[in-house]
RNA sequence: GGGGGCGUAGUUCAGUUGGUUAGAACGCCGGCCUGUCACGCCGGAGGUCGCGGGUUCGAGUCCCGUCGCUCCCGCCA
């Protein structure tokens, strides 16, 4: 070790009493008595209390009193056991000591604007001082898991013979995709770079180029705004591979979740994940990335309201609801319509079935006996109704599912559901243009039969597409790959690209297309999402070390900021507006 | 672009129907203290109640605007 330690805080254990130990590390927190003085040493791997005592040095007990919460300090002193009832058992290193002969204050630290061990603090403040806030247990825990995960990952990449390629950051934009960020340069004034929002051509390039597995743990930008599972760079596992079906591709990445569990010390998810069609997830659940770690399914009644007196249920196309396992108050019901109303409902009808037995229901006098027995709720629970097409209900009981979820807390603790969604469709309608766009994106292959009829059925061609959704989350998604120039071409068309603009955007890949393409498939998983669903945390930024606010800045560094006018016209760049004043 | 929440000491928060000098805990400063471990005890400093305007005899409190943070919708191939 160096000169600075030759021993860490956190490993001292009685075995070592007796050994002369030098330690440097943070003043965690002091005891002053006046004469004897106690100091909590820490650093990465722990805390362990030191002891200066006056009789036995006098230099060090001088020091020990300038002490403040968060210098750095060196101390060399004998590890001894604590006597019976000194022990303490709240620490790991609680059964020794450090009886310290000299000591150094090797940093000084002002008072901190937050305390370390304070809850709640706010985040602003803790992003503004990140590097306080990275010393808490919270963060060491965090940004230690980040790479955990991401090791066990490129372990099981080597294992499997996928090869780390590095792709361009600087690349072409992609004006169909998400919002690119723009790189100006100045050797090519006026023209612009975008930042990759994912290495998707170059990876299907490599396959072309005889990879065969290609792998990167991949920073993506994108333009757009910030959530809490969002921010503007992030990265992902992004893999390809040649000569592979759907199961090779999702193997991998269950393999790839499996080790990242075991290399976290937590317990993985059972394989094979459980599977899911597109069309049965939004008919069960609402949504094309269900929560299945609570039923909450979605129930018919559109045979049994056929021909109801009640105008709305007799008057739409599908008519379904959900079970939600608690009777609602009015107060509520009022809620859960404002929540259905964002979701596009008109109202909420519903069948409140109370602990009495009684059931409450403003429409039930507009139902018919055959309607009241069959839709007759159990005591303790609330049918909760959406009658429209049958997209429109699916996006209100999908978004009313989520939010009962959450409310009622209908998800054990501790409990974690993998799954796949499958059998995407290629396309959907574009409600900008009345046309036809790709549900994820250009490059997604057909399922094996359905090539023939890409231009004369769109709606009905089913894509090779995955998703990996954890509890509700999209985890990340892939496919199987186009490799015919002609398939590709026809995808084109459909989504209104003329020949030209086809060859001007994608002529690239068009052409590596018609050069000996392999068959091919890959898949792009969130790393960030991934991490922060593991360490528990409820946003991203907790498992960042240095990310942006909401608003799109860094409080840490202040970035974006303003550039003067000299730098911006080397650029061949002038504002419209001048730039608001930081 | 739209909707909701929050903003009071360095920090986390309290602050009643609008009413005297805006409080607590932790932190900070000074003093005492030889077995503490969230050490204890005594004393002290510390406030543009985010900012601007309005209503009122009187605003931390009510109204309008604005800024910041946050969650959500749109957006995120």
């Amino acid at each position: 070790m160096s000169s600075w330690r030759d021993s860490t805080c956190g490993a001292l254990r009685a075995a070592d009493a007796g050994r002369t130990v030098t330690l440097a590390g943070w003043a965690d927190t002091r005891r002053d008595h006046g004469g004897l003085v106690f100091v909590d040493l820490r650093d990465h791997t722990g805390k362990v209390q030191l002891v200066v005592n006056p009789e036995l040095a006098a230099g060090a007990a001088a020091t020990a009193h300038e002490i403040r919460n968060e210098f750095v300090l060196q101390a060399v002193g004998e590890v001894v056991p604590r006597s019976p009832g000194n022990v303490n058992a709240n620490l790991p290193t609680g059964e020794v000591e450090v009886q310290v002969r000299e000591l150094t204050i090797v940093s000084r630290s002002e008072p901190l604007p937050f305390q370390l061990d304070e809850e709640n603090v706010d985040e602003h403040l803790r992003l503004r001082y990140r590097w306080l806030d990275m010393r808490t247990e919270r963060m060491q825990r965090n940004l230690r898991l980040n790479h955990t995960a991401i090791s066990a990952i490129r372990r099981v990449m080597d294992e499997r013979e996928f090869v780390d390629v590095w792709t361009p950051s600087m690349t072409r934009g992609t004006p169909e995709g998400a919002r690119d960020f723009l790189v100006p340069v100045r050797l090519q004034p006026g023209k612009f770079f975008a930042l990759a929002q994912s290495p998707q051509l170059f990876k299907q390039l490599c396959m072309v180029g005889g990879l065969d597995r290609y792998y990167q743990i991949a920073t993506c930008w994108r333009d757009e705004d910030l959530r809490a599972d969002r921010q503007f760079e992030f990265r992902q596992l992004d893999l390809e591979m040649a000569f592979v079906d759907r199961e090779d591709v999702l193997d991998v990445l269950e393999a790839c979740v499996v080790a990242a569990f075991e290399a976290a010390g937590e317990q993985p998810p059972q394989r094979p994940f459980p599977r899911l069609s597109f069309a049965d997830a939004m008919r069960r659940f609402g949504s094309d990335k269900p929560d299945l770690r609570y039923g909450l399914e979605i129930e018919d009644a559109t045979e049994v309201t056929r021909g109801s007196e009640f105008g709305v249920f007799a008057g739409a196309p599908v008519v379904r609801f959900l079970r939600a396992p608690r009777a609602f108050s009015r107060a509520d019901l009022g809620r859960l319509e404002e929540i259905a109303k964002e979701w596009g409902a008109k109202g909420l009808a519903y069948f409140v079935g109370d602990e009495s037995g009684e059931v409450r229901s403003p429409i039930a006098k507009f139902l018919s006996e055959r309607e009241l027995e069959a839709l007759r709720p159990e005591p303790g629970t609330t049918l909760l109704f959406a009658a429209d097409s049958e997209e429109n209900v699916s996006r209100v009981l999908g978004g009313l599912r989520v939010h009962l979820g959450r409310e009622l807390e209908l998800a054990p603790a501790g409990l974690d559901v993998f799954h796949w969604v499958l059998d995407f469709p290629l396309f959907e309608a574009d409600e900008n243009t009345g046309g036809w766009t790709f549900m994820h994106h250009a490059f997604t292959a057909p399922v094996a039969g359905d090539e023939a009829r890409i231009e004369s059925e769109p709606a009905h061609v089913l894509g090779q597409h995955y998703d990996l959704i954890w509890n509700g989350w999209e985890l990340g998604s892939g496919s199987i790959r186009i490799h015919d120039a002609d398939v590709q071409q026809a995808v084109f068309r459909v989504m209104g690209m003329s020949e030209e603009e086809q060859r001007s955007k994608f002529g690239f890949l068009l052409d590596a297309l018609r050069m000996g393409a392999p068959p091919h498939g890959g898949f792009a998983m969130g790393i960030d999402r991934f991490v922060a669903l593991l360490a528990r945390e409820p946003d991203i930024r907790q498992v960042t070390a240095f990310p942006k606010v909401s608003s799109g800045s860094d409080p840490l560094t202040g970035a974006p900021t303003p550039f003067p006018d000299d730098a911006l016209a080397e650029l061949g760049i002038r504002l419209a507006a001048p730039p608001p004043q930081a």
